[in-house]
DNA sequence: CTATATTTGCCAAGATTTGACAAGTCAATA
DNA sequence: TATTGACTTGTCAAATCTTGGCAAATATAG
């Protein structure tokens, strides 16, 4: 499990019947930097996912969410403290949601 | 809070009684630099925790936690689906985690 | 073998972060 | 109010990291 954004965008467009060069010139990129992405070589930019989301006619929500979470994993692989590290940055996310309320 | 970590240098250092002048350069670095890291400004090199937990007699264990939850943090925050990527990277990180046993 | 899809390697260009210094604020006090 | 010491802030070039683009390699199907 490389890139959980990357494999899902692959899924996706397999299931639209899509190539790599149909695709990747709506995302102003070439065929290798999106077969990069999809196996987690590169990142997509951030603002780009509402794009390749509607392209696949997927959740922008959903696609977001998988990005993230490789960002995340990305800080914490490999650490000892990853766990405890998760739950405090948890805490401090609910801590300032609560406060913006 | 800007920095978790920052800030508890920041008390660590004090409670030492210590100047950032006498503890910068013992980090290779200006009290520039690290007035800056206490703020949050910069990030302290990861190699480094260990260090400036020997200097300020302090557990390498939770300054690293606090460390990788600003970095966490730095991710996800103003994110709609923070939560949710929180989620699905602790999910990934547990199942890894299992693998490797 | 040929054609098409995807992958890989490389490196220059672009973007981001850092290091170093100078000048600034602030508080205590002579 | 002038001086001193601790800390802060701004700037910018250098160092580091990431991306874009191309060419060549591989894979798959006919």
């Amino acid at each position: 499990m490389k890139s959980q954004f990357g494999e899902r965008v692959r899924t996706l467009r397999e299931k639209q019947n899509l190539y790599l060069r149909q695709v990747a010139p709506l995302l102003e990129m070439d065929t290798a930097q999106l077969s990069k992405i999809e196996k987690g070589l590169r990142q997509l930019k951030r603002e780009q996912i509402p794009i390749i989301a509607e392209i696949l006619k997927a959740s922008s929500d959903e696609l977001m969410t998988l990005w993230l979470a490789d960002q995340i994993y990305e800080v914490v692989k490999d650490e000892k403290m990853a766990n405890e590290a998760m739950q405090v940055a948890e805490q401090k996310l609910n801590f300032i949601k609560r406060k913006k309320k």
